[in-house]
RNA sequence: GGGCGGUUAGCUCAGCUGGUAGAGCGUCUGCUUUACACGCAGAAGGUCGGAGGUUCGAGACCUUCACCGCCCACCA
């Protein structure tokens, strides 16, 4: 309770900090606060300090906050400073720099005091802990609580040493980030720097628009010491170098001194008085620079700034920059700010913002919360390519990585299965030929798996180049396992133990052309193994993959024939398999190829080796009507039989194309009444709705061979 | 309090400017097929968190609710 001046009333403040009372320079009311309204104008008297204190009315006080009254401590409170600066009162600082009390020899607190006898030694040097108890006793004593209760709030704690701090006054550096903020801000505008994904351009405005004056100095003993020097006044002299400084203090005292201008010329030029004059006249800030500040320049600095170097000239500035969300503001954003103030030039073109790995609860791995998941150990099971490979296929965009052992497992499998592909291309002789061009391959296999790879590695390129490095792992595995290793090295497998000639051969040179082509796609996330298979075990050797700048683009290379024609075989191949299975038919079965045309029973005809192979075939025949308890398959629009002679039962087999039936009666149901909707006929795209009429035209024709299938059923019945 | 993100198959996650849902792992069924069982072949499994709305058409766009998480600030 603050007594009012000239009168038996008290004024109620609540506090849970009653020490912070002696730095107290005014009490505040909110001016419409109809209890406490009639105060503001009065004096209250501090208690035990016995400075008079204006009641100031101010909307910062909360009428129903506490007691409706709140002490205003300029030097302690981050609003309370707001309000002092506002009001201008002054400002009392009462603690030292571990937030003991320091009020003797304090200027500013003993003025207008009329403290207690026994205050200052009591208080002076104490902890704030052992302050606050005797204040609350004093007040106590003197009646001036009106309660004490318990309450809950938050205050900061110091990071490293968990102690609670409290806000004082000192004097430090700060820049004008508001200032140098607004060309950073136009440049990401103007997309002079582009985020990728573009959503942390929102986090980047959000807190350029609401920059705040940056404080850059620090009291810590690492860093770039700030460039200031004090005189014996407090002049401040800001320098590139201590002699830059002496030259400028000396320039400065020279009058004071009454020394005329040649005798500073003379100190100026004899390094030992010069020396003296430095330590008797001017002192550098102690402080350093926030670290941010000085990584702030790295763009440039790095580069031999403020130097013109050709460093700088030929990589300012640079390309990308790759970093986390989480300095977008700390870092980003001030090179931005200092690239822009001092190079005049955006200090980055992209900055791709990468996923965090976080640990199993979604937590920010951090050193200080030791919830770090150590990649050595990763690697000690899994290998530093399983990693790598995992991360990369788990980054994408705007997305954080939960670490899954299970993934790493996965792709560690994955190093596995090339591992043993290229052994197998090393078995069967596939040695490098530097004079194999895939354009001009005669076996169509190799022609196709050409054109694959040109595939897999305009996908892989065009991902990375997005920085869509999820899509690119994908992409890649894809290719690697299920298309050279599932289809293509089964198919050549009967060229390649076959007789040799010029069909071998080629295939061998393109067997090894496309692992080359898969090592350099793969070496940016399997670098360890595909190096291993790229110069020590693969014949004849190349140089190091490390030392390729990128992959060739294989721009050219394609054969849509030879896809469409490999496409048919593995559809062939993939329904015979798939409806052995259902059926669990192990023994080799004929195939025949019932009323095809002649092109298409050419083709068979060419595979009908590999169909044997890999399909588990006896015979490719063609037929006009199949046998009575052939199972027949639709395959790309064809009708295939598979004679089974007695195994398959007909009812089972009826039940199976009356269900493949359903489902294409369902397609075209769907189909048919988008089509008969006349809003999309008439509102959709005309490519969409051509696309529907292809749709229920395949479906139809697809209908019709199953009917035709289901027909001869029942006639063999 | 302000801002941002997430909720899709049992699990971990993809899904581009709206056009009939995908991967890996796991599960189930078969395989000692001489590159690979860290494998091969096949299969099952989802009313895309709830409710409204926009649209010919919504996992995707809008509104709203619920839950989960992250960042920042403040707290008499």
């Amino acid at each position: 309770k603050y007594p009012i001046e000239g009168s038996g009333e008290f004024i109620v403040v609540a506090t849970t900090r009653p020490e912070t009372m002696l730095g107290d320079v005014a009490v505040a009311v909110h001016p419409q606060n109809e209890r406490l309204k009639h105060l503001i104008g009065r004096t209250a008297i501090l208690p035990l300090v016995g400075r008079r204190i204006p009641v100031i009315g101010d909307e910062y006080a909360d009428p129903e906050k506490g007691s409706g009254a709140v002490k205003i401590t300029p030097a302690h409170d981050f609003n309370d400073f707001e309000v002092g600066r506002q009001h201008g009162l002054p400002l009392v600082n009462v603690f030292d720099a571990a937030a003991h009390l320091a009020l003797k020899n304090n200027d500013a607190f003993l003025k207008d005091a009329h403290p207690e006898p026994d205050l200052l030694e009591n208080l002076d040097g104490k902890s704030r802990e052992a302050a606050r108890k005797w204040i609350v006793e004093q007040l106590q004593s003197q009646g001036l609580i009106e309660k004490i209760e318990p309450t809950t709030h938050a205050v900061p704690h110091g990071d490293r040493s968990g102690a609670v701090l409290e806000p004082y006054l000192t004097d430090q550096w700060y820049v004008d980030a508001k200032t140098l903020a607004q060309p950073a801000m136009a440049a990401v505008r103007e997309r002079k720097t582009v985020f990728t994904p573009p959503q942390w351009e929102a986090t980047f405005f959000n807190w350029m628009e609401n920059i705040q004056p940056w404080c850059i100095s620090r009291q810590i003993w690492w860093g770039h010491q700030i460039p200031a020097w004090y005189g014996p006044d407090g002049k401040i002299f800001v320098a590139e170098s201590e002699d830059d400084a002496v030259a400028d203090a000396l320039a400065h005292y020279v009058e004071i001194e009454e020394l005329t201008p040649e005798q500073g010329g003379e100190i100026a030029a004899d390094p030992k008085r010069r020396a003296r004059f430095a330590r008797e006249y001017i002192r550098r800030d102690e402080d350093v620079l926030d670290t941010w500040f000085s990584s702030a320049l790295w763009p440039f600095s790095t580069l031999g700034w403020p130097d013109q170097t050709p460093e700088l000239k030929r990589f300012y500035p640079t390309s990308v920059l790759v970093t986390g969300f989480d300095i977008i503001f700390f870092w980003v954003a001030r090179m931005m700010m200092m690239g822009l103030h001092f190079m005049e030039q955006v200090p980055f073109r992209d900055v791709y913002i990468h996923a965090l790995v976080r640990d199993e609860r979604g937590q920010k791995m951090s050193k200080s919360k030791g919830n770090v998941i150590d990649p050595l150990a990763v690697i000690d099971e899994y290998g530093a390519d399983a990693l790598r490979f995992t991360l990369a296929a788990m980054a994408a965009q705007g997305r954080d990585i939960k670490l899954s052992a299970q993934r790493v497992e996965g792709y560690r499998n994955f190093a596995t299965k090339l591992w043993n592909a290229a052994r197998f291309t090393e078995i069967n002789g596939c040695a490098r030929d530097p004079a194999f061009d895939p354009r001009g391959s005669k076996e169509i296999l190799n022609r196709w798996i050409a054109h694959e790879t040109a595939k897999a590695t305009h996908e892989v390129t065009a991902a990375i180049e997005a920085y869509k490095f999820n899509d690119a792992a994908a992409a890649i595995y894809r290719f690697v396992w299920n298309v050279y290793c599932d289809w293509y090295l089964e198919l050549i497998k009967p060229v390649l133990t076959g007789p040799d000639g010029s069909a071998k051969s080629e295939t061998q040179a393109a067997t090894a052309w496309a692992l080359d082509q898969i090592l350099k796609l793969l070496h940016p996330f399997m670098p360890f193994v595909t190096e291993e298979l790229w110069t020590v075990t693969g014949s004849p050797k190349h140089d190091p993959l490390l030392t390729l700048s990128r992959w060739p683009s294989l721009e050219g290379i394609g054969d849509p024939g030879a896809e469409v024609e490999i496409g048919w075989v593995i559809d062939l191949i993939t329904s015979i398999r798939s409806v052995r299975a259902e059926m669990n038919v192990n023994v080799a079965l004929p195939l025949v190829m019932i009323r095809v045309g002649d092109h298409v029973w050419e083709r068979a005809q060419r595979w009908s080796e590999f169909v044997k192979r890999m399909a588990k075939i006896s015979s490719v025949t063609r037929v006009p009507i199949p046998n009575p308890g052939t199972l027949q398959l639709i395959v790309r629009g064809e009708i295939v039989g598979l004679e089974l002679a007695g195994l398959v039962d007909l009812a089972a087999e009826r039940s199976r194309l009356a269900k493949e039936m359903a489902k294409c009666d369902a397609d075209i149901a769907r189909v048919d009444a988008k089509l008969g909707n006349p809003n999309f006929v008439a509102r959709a795209p005309e490519e969409v709705v051509e696309e529907e009429k292809e749709k229920r035209e395949e479906a139809q024709l697809r209908k019709a061979k199953i009917a035709e299938a289901l027909q001869r059923l029942e006639g063999a019945a």
